[in-house]
DNA sequence: TAAACATATGTCACATATGTCACATAAGCA
DNA sequence: TGCTTATGTGACATATGTGACATATGTTTA
């Protein structure tokens, strides 16, 4: 996701002003690179971790985060560990929210690279959760993957509503992998 | 984030002066870690709580985050407009969460001191809510004030499941209050 | 009780790391 | 493209670490 940070970005992460990040730089305690333009500077994921660790400084836990990430929205069980297995087989690491609530939490908690949401659960509204992951600033950058069995009409106005890709019920495993890595990777290129 | 304190800060807290400070931390009394510039020192917040406990030291008031803040879970726009308006006039902060998905990202976001939360919602089951958040180490500190119109036993299953109080619609404003500010006061005495 | 002692804390001066400010300009975004 | 936000820079103000020493506090001993 996100694999350089800038100095304000880092200054934050160590409780220190920006202009202090510059000098430990300039000085060589932490490696980085600079941008053509003026000069701006970037440090690399993996150097700045380095970084943390050599001088024991606290980690932040967001930067620890793996990297394939899926919350799972889903009130149904079985569907629920379909998915979970079929997935966890190529390497995710799956959270599993039962209702809108627990998808809240869990969202805000950890750092995901994608979602799957189903849109018809019994107690939950899946079109109200899409609308404030699309208006949010924070959440908009994740990418939604719509897994439900309504009708085409609903699917149609989910997409318009955001959602970077969407898969009718029931749907193939292989297709379902093939959907999530490429939201991932767009959203990385991106 | 990582909120962290100087030596000098820390000083000013306990009415000491900077160098006993920097001894403290390096006898271990109080874990901090070093900048690598020139080894200024830096304590993360919870160290520094931790270590005031310890030594049953005061804890000065603002670093209790003592502020009111509440989180209000209430789809009815009119209920909650009410409910801003009295507690707001009593010195609350308010979060207004329209569903579980909202409450859910509002609650890991920001801490609050206080949740209300009304038990029918369409599109939304109060009890999962108040079941998640019961059973959640983290959260099942804040207390929940439930605000609901529903029968007697609802209310009572509500209490058995953990609610910190519980006010039937429609209900005294100055009621609320009351009760809002006691729940309050109860946790932070705890 | 008071002296003697060990230990913790305060003071000082100095070198230097860190913070602040204003301004120009790059980077991010729609 | 045009706008907003973030960043780099220099000069300067402020804060911090360190060592050596003074002072205060608590405890033991005669």
């Amino acid at each position: 996701m996100n694999e350089s940070f800038s100095t304000g970005q880092i200054a934050k992460y160590c409780g220190v002003h920006l202009r202090t990040v510059i000098r430990w730089i300039e000085q060589g305690y932490l490696k980085g690179y600079k941008l053509p333009g003026r000069g701006n500077n970037r440090v690399l994921k993996e150097e700045f971790l380095a970084f943390l660790t050599r001088n024991q400084m606290p980690v932040p836990q967001e930067l620890l985060s793996r990297e394939k990430r899926v919350l799972v929205v889903e009130d149904d069980e079985e569907m629920a560990n379909a998915i979970t297995r079929v997935m966890r087989r190529d390497g995710w690491h799956i959270i599993h929210a039962r209702d809108g609530f627990q998808a809240g939490l869990a969202l805000a908690d950890t750092k995901v690279n994608l979602i799957t949401l189903d849109l018809m659960m019994p107690g939950m509204d899946g079109f109200s959760v899409l609308e404030v992951l699309t208006n949010n600033p924070e959440l908009s950058k994740i990418p939604v993957l719509v897994l439900s069995g309504c009708n085409e009409e609903q699917l149609q106005k989910a997409k318009a509503m955001g959602a970077g890709a969407i898969l009718a019920k029931p749907f193939d495993n292989q297709r379902l992998l093939a959907v999530a890595n490429s939201l991932v990777d767009i959203t990385v290129n991106d």
